[in-house]
DNA sequence: GGGTGTGTACTCATATTTGAGCAGTCGTGT
DNA sequence: ACACGACTGCTCAAATATGAGTACACACCC
């Protein structure tokens, strides 16, 4: 499954032809940032890759005064069928997808335990943060926000609300951590 | 913050000097699919460009009876400072990564209610194993688990019971998602 | 004695992402 | 006049990920 791929195919579909920078602009307007993030670089190469191979097609090439030529793409048949399986695909990845944070904490036996304490209290800081956003957002809905953006926000409160329980009991459990650093072999 | 440079200058800052596939076997012996998930061609990559960075070095190269020969590798003074630096970033980096399923969903504004319903029906089904393996392991832990293994699979139960719960309700608000499909200028 | 599966160790082509950059436009201030 | 920053569209090299493949070994089973 690719979350480009997926974006791009879903925009097209939903919304009708576009040219790239509407694609990242609709995005923008749509708060996007929660589920998907696609930079220029990995869209335009999807753009192309897709079109080559026929799920998207070029219907013109226009150009605004003397701004950069932009190119209107749209969704072909082959595409709707390889975005309904992308979505389907989508939807069956319900594993969790490893965490950095998990990796850094494994990384770092050697670590001072007042240092990574100190990590995690930033985290905590950022996370509450966002915390107060989602909750804000809640309650004042932006202008068209549909069942959809209410949906996703209220997944992003929750992982957070868990993410802060999480490190909570991380600080509680830390001054163990140190204690097994011991090497385990392994050949 | 490449996860896979952190996985690798990690384990050999832990270890000790190490072939490729040994720092693969490590990785499942720990369990490390929650927290890491280093396939074959991103991990050997990873070891010729940071060997090529000097972060890393190639100790010797042995071989076994016939079977392939294999490099072992060491980290480098260079490797370890990248090594704290990567560690921080990875700290750092506490915002949420973009869930697919949110992007499907948002992508689903044409679907049938019922398809959707099913989809999740699905997805719980799995969550609710995954959280199930979790508890079980909370309880009883396999041999040398560490406290940081410990907490990791904590992370991961806390997640999926998030991700249960926000599930249930997009249940509940489903009847409403069709309903505001509806198309939305933008330019 | 052949098939099947698992393990050892790594390679390679291709797909994809990253992050910077470019070349113009437009508005705002100074 | 002119600097400044934000926006418009897209390109490009380099880093990284993916997924299959290679080649051989060893065990087990019938």
């Amino acid at each position: 499954m690719n979350p480009t791929r997926l974006f791009v195919l879903g925009a097209l579909a939903k919304r009708g032809p576009m040219h790239g920078h509407q694609l990242r602009r609709g995005a923008r307007l749509d708060r996007a940032e929660l589920w998907s993030d696609v930079r220029p670089g990995s869209l335009y190469g999807a753009l192309h890759r897709l079109a080559a191979e026929g799920l998207i097609e070029a219907l013109r090439t226009e150009q605004d005064g003397r701004l950069p030529a932009r190119t209107v793409y749209a969704i072909t048949d082959e595409g709707r069928r390889e975005l309904r399986v992308l979505r389907a695909e989508a939807f069956r990845e319900a594993g969790l997808r490893p965490d950095p944070v998990d990796l850094a904490l494994a990384m770092s036996g050697d670590l001072d335990e007042d240092i990574v304490r100190g990590y995690l209290d930033d985290r905590i800081r950022l996370l509450a943060a966002q915390a107060a956003r989602f909750a804000r957002q809640r309650d004042r809905a932006w202008p068209d926000q549909t069942v959809a953006d209410d949906l996703v926000a209220e997944h992003a409160r929750l992982r957070i609300e868990a993410e802060l329980d999480w490190h909570q009991i991380v600080l509680d459990r830390l001054g163990k951590l140190a204690d097994d650093s011991e090497y385990r072999v392994q050949a």
